[in-house]
DNA sequence: TACAATGTCGAGCGATTTAGTCGACAATCC
DNA sequence: GGATTGTCGACTAAATCGCTCGACATTGTA
């Protein structure tokens, strides 16, 4: 029942999906993206300030106000995003950072298989951008079929 | 924070490892397991319960009693006995079994990348088996060099 | 200058999951 | 019949998840 990504990966991406839509339009305010996108507001605060610390995000205030990519969707890779909302995406604790971790894990008898898989999924996560993300999404929200494409 | 596996998946492994180094040589009692895996043992308990579940695991009661394997390590696959301990390994809900699924994830976004990734994941998982599990932790725990061997 | 519309920040909270412990019971061997 | 092992289920403390809420800051408009 574990090894899953939280609802903010999901919300947060969805949002930024949002926010790439609507690239070089000026801000767009929160409930628009909210209800948009189907996420709760208030929650979505919360996530749009863990964007904006990381840089993702840039924000103004006041009527108008609103929140707007920091830079170009092109340039926004999905692992970074994930990884700034969930934290490491480790599935196992010793393949966190370069610590020392040699500690408990002396023990563990799979590590060797989940470094492969966690570089493995490092790479392609790295390699899809946000611009991508926007592609498919309308790709899929255009498309004739309304739900099961993939 | 999450994206993890839990402690479960870890002790298991760990414990059939263990089963698998006394292959054919009787039961081995839960005690021996906890302590030479370090695992809690009344923790160890529930987690050789799943296993017997599923039929990894054969028990015997009484005294000279223990756990062995149930069938051959060669046939034991990493995949299975972690689905068994942990349940699905799906990183996004979306991705479960094949029901109807198309409600509320018309909306999410990277479900295209993850799929790929999580079918990458489970073929690396099935294609190690418990024996190859031994070997390595054998080559790791005999090497020379204490802990850090990648 | 007031006020309304927005974003910002942090405390708090109920539900769920994790990582166990404990105790009563069952089987088996001596 | 008692010692030794496994079996099962109830219980729990702590952490995490998925939020809500309220006080506050900023800025455009009248």
């Amino acid at each position: 029942m574990t090894v899953r990504l939280s609802t903010k990966g999901d919300y947060g991406v969805r949002a930024l999906i949002e926010l790439a839509l609507h690239e070089g339009e000026g801000p767009v305010h929160r409930a628009g993206i909210a209800a948009r996108r189907q996420i709760p507001e208030s929650y979505l605060d919360h996530l749009l300030a863990q964007l904006r610390r990381d840089g993702f995000v840039r924000s103004t205030r006041g009527p108008a106000g609103g929140h707007e990519l920091a830079r170009p969707a092109s340039e926004i890779r999905l692992l970074d995003v994930l990884e700034s909302l969930e934290g490491s995406l480790a599935p196992l604790g010793c393949l966190e950072g370069g610590e020392t971790h040699s500690e408990q894990h002396v023990v563990c008898g799979q590590q060797w298989v989940w470094r492969e898989i966690y570089d493995a999924m490092r790479a392609r996560l790295a390699s899809v951008t946000l611009t991508e993300l926007l592609e498919r999404d309308r790709a899929r929200r255009g498309g004739d079929a309304p739900s099961y494409s993939i």
